[in-house]
RNA sequence: CGCGGGGUGGAGCAGCCCGGUAGCUCGUCAGGCUCAUAACCUGAAGGUCGUAGGUUCAAAUCCUACCCCCGCAU
C-alpha cells in the first residue's frame, strides 16, 4: 500500500522498518523537527528522521498540523491509502485524519482503553499491571480513543523496566501494524468506562516520595528507567536511584520497629524506611558520577546512620 | 560557542584553592592466628595522578588545548 508514516522516537522505528520489509510504499515520513538535545545542545534529528534519511524517504517536519492549510494540501497530495502514526507527538486535525483513503492508524503501547496518553509504558509498570501490550487503532478526534483493530499482550516481568518493555512493545508494534494492513480486522470500539490516562511525564516526577509503600517505590524506579529516572535528595544534592530490592517483611518489621521517618537510612547496607516497609538501594548515582553498585558507593561515602533522604 | 560536575594503583574516594617526588577504605597475592570464617594480625604486588603542551628549581596541584564520562533540556 501507499503509506505515510508519522512518528518520532525510537518506539516508532521498528514499525517503519517492518512496513518497508512487508513491501509497503512509504511515500513520506512526518516527524518532529530537530530539537536541541544532548550535551552541547546541538540540533538533533529524531530517531525516525534518521531512519527515514537512511532509507531515502522524504521527511517533513512541520511544527504543527492544526490550522496549517499549506501542510494539509501537501499531505493530501501524497494520495496515500493510509497514514501510520506511532508516537508522533502532534495532534492530528480531522482534515488530516480523513485525508487518506483508509484514514490514520495508530500504534499505541498499551492495552486500550487502559493507559491512553503519553506515558503508557511507564504507567503500566508503575501501576503494577501484570501485562501491557500494543494496540492498533483507527484514529479519531479524541486522544487515543479510536476503535481497536488489533492488539497483542506482553507480560510485564518483575524485572522489567520501561526500557526493556519498550523494546518488546516496539517490535510487537511493527508486527501488528503489518498484520492490520494485511488482514483488515473489524474495528472494535473502546469501552470508555474502563479507560485511564497516562500523563506526560516530567523530570520532577522522578522525585521519590518515601512516604509511599516500598513496593510502589520499587515499581516507580523500574517504570522510570531510562527516563525520567528516580532521585532522592541528601544534603541538598540529588542522588539518582537506579535499582532497589524489597526487604522481606520480617526484616522490615525489625528495622522499622522505632517508626523511623520515611527516607531514613536504617543500617550500613543502605536500607531505607518507606511509608510502609523498607527497601534496599542496589544501584545509586551521585552527582557528576556514573551509576554504581551499593558496595562501591559505600566505600567512598561516609553516611551516618539515621540520615535521611528527602 | 547553552549551563554545571567529574576523569588519581582492580573498585570507590581524599589530596588540588595555600605547588615540593601519592594517601584512605576495599579488593588481590603471600604468611600467621583460628575448629572455622566474608573476622583478626603481618607483609607484598600494583599508579607515566585522562592526553598533549606551557609556567617553575620543582606540578596530581597553576595556565592552555584536546579526548572521554555524568547531570540539567525530551
Amino acid at each position: 500500500m501507499r503509506l505515510i508514516f508519522m512518528g518520532s522516537p525510537d518506539f516508532a522505528v521498528p514499525a517503519l522498518h517492518a512496513l518497508i520489509k512487508a513491501g509497503h510504499d512509504i511515500v513520506a515520513v512526518y516527524t518532529q523537527p530537530p530539537r536541541p538535545a544532548g550535551r552541547g545542545k546541538s540540533l538533533r534529528r529524531q530517531p525516525v528522521h534518521e531512519a527515514a534519511d537512511a532509507l531515502n524517504i522524504p521527511v517533513r517536519t512541520p511544527e504543527r498540523l492544526r490550522h496549517n492549510e499549506e501542510e494539509l494540501a501537501i499531505f493530501q497530495s501524497f494520495n496515500a491509502d493510509a497514514a501510520i502514526v506511532a508516537a508522533y507527538g502532534l495532534l492530528l486535525p480531522e482534515a488530516i485524519l480523513n485525508a487518506p483513503r483508509l484514514g490514520c492508524l495508530n500504534i499505541h503501547a498499551s492495552l486500550l482503553p487502559r493507559w491512553r496518553g503519553a506515558s503508557p509504558i511507564q504507567s503500566a509498570i508503575r501501576a503494577g499491571d501484570e501485562k501491557s501490550g500494543v494496540c492498533i487503532m483507527q484514529m479519531d478526534k479524541g486522544l487515543d480513543t479510536g476503535a481497536v483493530i488489533l492488539s497483542e499482550a506482553t507480560p510485564i516481568t518483575p524485572t522489567d523496566t520501561a526500557g526493556s518493555l519498550h523494546d518488546k512493545l516496539a517490535e510487537s508494534g511493527g508486527r501488528l501494524i503489518v498484520r492490520a494492513l494485511a488482514e483488515h480486522p473489524t474495528p472494535l470500539p473502546q469501552d470508555d468506562a474502563q479507560s485511564c490516562y497516562a500523563p506526560r511525564l516530567e523530570r520532577k516526577d522522578g522525585h521519590i516520595d518515601w512516604t509511599r509503600p516500598a513496593h510502589e517505590i520499587e515499581r516507580q524506579i523500574r517504570a522510570f528507567i531510562p527516563w525520567p529516572g528516580s532521585y532522592a535528595l541528601l544534603d541538598e544534592q540529588s542522588y539518582r536511584i537506579g535499582a532497589v530490592t524489597l526487604v522481606d517483611d520480617a526484616e522490615a518489621t525489625a528495622l522499622t520497629a522505632a517508626s523511623p521517618m520515611p527516607g531514613t537510612i536504617l543500617d550500613n547496607a543502605l536500607t531505607i524506611a518507606c511509608g510502609q516497609g523498607c527497601l534496599r538501594i542496589e544501584q545509586i548515582q551521585k552527582p557528576g558520577r556514573a551509576m554504581m553498585a551499593r558496595d562501591a558507593f559505600l566505600r567512598g561515602t561516609t553516611l551516618s546512620k539515621g540520615t535521611r533522604f528527602v
